[in-house]
DNA sequence: AATTATCCATACACTGGTGTATTGTTTGTC
DNA sequence: GACAAACAATACACCAGTGTATGGATAATT
């Protein structure tokens, strides 16, 4: 729980092999969570693929259950982080909303990995009460930051909440339909015009 | 791959256990994919929690993997099956439309279990290509299903086709984001309202 | 009644994973 | 250069799970 010191001396000189920190570990542990889930998160088959072996690991960690709650503060902090740049610049509501469901729909499929990552602790959530908390935490702070940006669509409180949580659901209900196949950027797309077109509360067809 | 014969046989006479069928198995395989994901199933705990040892679970089943396998086709062929009941017989567009969206959002909310089981499903799929194939394969075809329910809100094919993307992503987003909270329901209902108003082109807010 | 098919128990070998204790090897500091 | 700290290797005990072989029990069939 406590987050210690840096910890990255040894790297001048002629290291031959740079000595891992603890966010080695965990990138790596990002990795296999992305790959496999949190099951297939292991010290053992980390630490192959470190090149180390565990003797490692039992020192930057308690054990396996400290290796996931540092790596599940880590993906918490940086998601609640990462809100601070979801700040569109943009000039009219219409590109402004583009932007931002640009940054809620395309932006977020493009690195898959943290796509991945993000899928996968939402079903770790499921059968785990810390990373259910988190993911709340987070999905709470994300919805109220879009509300902030919804604000210029309508004057109701109500239905910029409900506007909010819709653009949000159909997020990531994308991301987890959308299996990584080809035809993804195009549909994509098309979600995304028409959730732009809803916000706007425009129709185009009777 | 190849399903076999039924055998279920001893039910008459004095039998103290009932002896367990192929199905058994398969509905306690149920149990422990919703409560924990397919890393969960296992063949040992399994037969524990039907009260016998392995040595039955090899009788039915090849080995584990033909468990998997079976379980998947199973659920698949359930939900392709249950797509001939979605037909909404009401009468004007908009209460068949609500139909058609408290089948998706609250019917299907409804028994969690069968939900926790499509979530595990669907996580399964991202490291498994056979559970892949599935799962776009029931998308597909619940996706053309309300396509079918949606024509008549619609004369262009392609408005018909981004709408019942939609509502399908912005459905399997609810059921991923509500973690089983309290305040599910009443979220549902505000979702399912503001779809419908999408659905039907309306806006009530400038 | 004898036999056969069905279903389950028991025992074993094997694999892969965790955690711990101990020792070894670097690297920084005085 | 000595010393301590940071990092990693080795070896061990332990457990949970798979799969297989074989025997036992029970119901169906003849």
């Amino acid at each position: 729980m406590t987050d210690a010191k840096p910890t990255n001396r040894r790297k001048g000189k002629t290291s031959e092999k740079p000595q891992l920190t603890r966010d080695n570990w965990l990138d790596a542990a990002a990795g296999e969570v992305a790959a496999g889930g949190f099951g297939n998160l292991r010290v053992l088959t980390l630490s192959k693929k470190l090149g180390v072996t565990r003797g490692s690991f039992y020192w930057h960690f308690k054990d396996h259950e400290d290796l996931v709650v540092r790596f599940l503060n880590r993906w918490r902090d940086r998601r609640l982080h990462e809100l601070q740049y979801w700040k569109p610049k943009g000039g009219d509501v219409e590109t402004e909303l583009r932007q931002i469901l640009e940054l809620l729909l395309t932006d977020a499929s493009r690195n898959i990995r943290r796509l991945q990552v993000e899928l996968a602790v939402r079903d770790f959530a499921r059968r785990n009460d810390y990373a259910a908390d988190l993911v709340t935490e987070v999905d709470e702070a994300r919805i109220n930051q879009n509300c902030e940006l919804y604000e210029r669509l309508s004057s109701d409180p109500q239905r910029i909440r409900d506007l909010s949580l819709l653009m949000y659901v159909a997020t990531i209900g994308s991301q987890v339909v959308l299996t990584g196949k080809k035809g993804d950027a195009e549909t994509i797309r098309r979600v995304e015009d028409l959730m732009a077109r809803v916000a706007l509360g425009q129709r185009d067809d009777g």
